[in-house]
DNA sequence: ATGCGTTTGTTGACACTGTCTACTGACTAA
DNA sequence: TTAGTCAGTAGACAGTGTCAACAAACGCAT
């Protein structure tokens, strides 16, 4: 085409246009067809860059992993380690928050839209009013008083903490992490009793 | 055809076939020509039952949501509700591993295969030993001895819990659970006190 | 029973995709 | 000068979702 561009450039302008596409169109929408076509090359001309789609993909994921590495990193270091660790909690979540894209890209899913299939997550609801019900007889059993809201935000805390287990479980994680076999095999527990630990179910846990 | 069907059958032989595709290929390589050809239909035979592909997947997943409802419910009540509470957590674990291909179409991803792209994890290695060294700090300061697998164990904890709570967070579950504001815009700072108070690090926590 | 509308399925087309192969031109080292 | 590599182009192919038009079978009111 009739634009200028220096050697090497292409490629970073794929992986550009590309994640712009996916900001914009979504995940399932991103083709290499449409990523030239907007970059004013030819359809093939990419292909000179990646091998496939999936290796476009898989660059911007492996930066996302770099970028999320980094801000965690970028948590201050003091001589309060406590503190350290509850800010990098922090920068967690506010990575996640502030870089959804590169996070659902990491972590998230590519399902049907739940705004045009709203009956989808009925069964969702449903799950968690058993674990609501369940928690709130535990609540029942204590002298303290509580009220619906400490209740929510019990099971809250129970569900994602699940659910973040099972999503390394399930991941591809544990085989990049290196640990070992005994480690392996006693997170589901570990993580169980740290749970139920944390909401007073279990008593004390030993180290 | 000249395969006999009773009414109704071929919308139920429709999403048992894409299930068994996902199931075999993987969720990116279900198309509804392949369904109809595996069926001995024709291509646009499912279009009678189904007015798009993402509506076939999104009956898929509403049906896992209600099989992973009623698992939970499953689990036995008795009157102790702490072991009641924890009972759950295992039948939350056991349903997600023994039925893996419904948890993931229902929170799971769809990214390029890890194994395909081994370079892509690598990032993910390198937060994990952040969140490692942190937590190593506050083991160092305690008194008691530790070793690295208490580190690991713990460490596997907090990142799984992290991440399911920005899994939910990003995800459309708040919309759909009805909270109350004062509880979602309270999630995020009760989990992360609930995760400290579980590994040690804040001493005590007001219900 | 007869005709008619509805349901279920078929056939053919269209635009789109990823990817293979063959080609062109520019730059570079011998 | 010449041979070779590199970046990009052009055309083809099989596969996809989906639209439109058609055909056969069914229930049902007359």
């Amino acid at each position: 085409m009739d634009v200028r561009r220096t050697p090497g450039d292409l490629r970073e302008a794929c992986l550009a246009e590309a994640l712009a596409i996916i900001e914009q169109e979504g995940l399932e929408k991103l083709s290499l067809r449409d990523v030239a076509r907007r970059l004013g090359v030819s359809h093939q001309a990419p292909y000179r860059h990646f091998p496939s789609r999936d290796h476009v993909l898989a660059e911007i994921v492996r930066r996302a992993y770099a970028d999320f590495a980094a801000a965690l990193r970028s948590a201050p270091v003091t001589d309060n380690p406590a503190g350290d660790s509850l800010a990098m909690g922090f920068a967690y979540v506010q990575f996640a928050l502030s870089h959804p894209l590169q996070y659902r890209l990491m972590f998230g899913g590519a399902l049907p839209d739940p705004h045009q299939h709203s009956e989808m997550m009925h069964g969702a609801r449903d799950a968690f009013d058993v674990l609501r019900h369940t928690l709130g007889r535990v609540f029942a059993e204590r002298p303290q008083p509580y009220d619906q809201e400490a209740i929510d935000r019990e099971a809250m805390f129970v569900w994602s903490s699940l659910h973040g287990l099972v999503s390394l479980l399930r991941s591809d994680a544990l085989n990049t992490l290196e640990l070992s076999q005994e480690t392996r095999s006693g997170i589901t527990m570990h993580a169980l009793q740290r749970i139920g630990f944390a909401v007073g179910i279990i008593p004390a846990v030993p180290t």
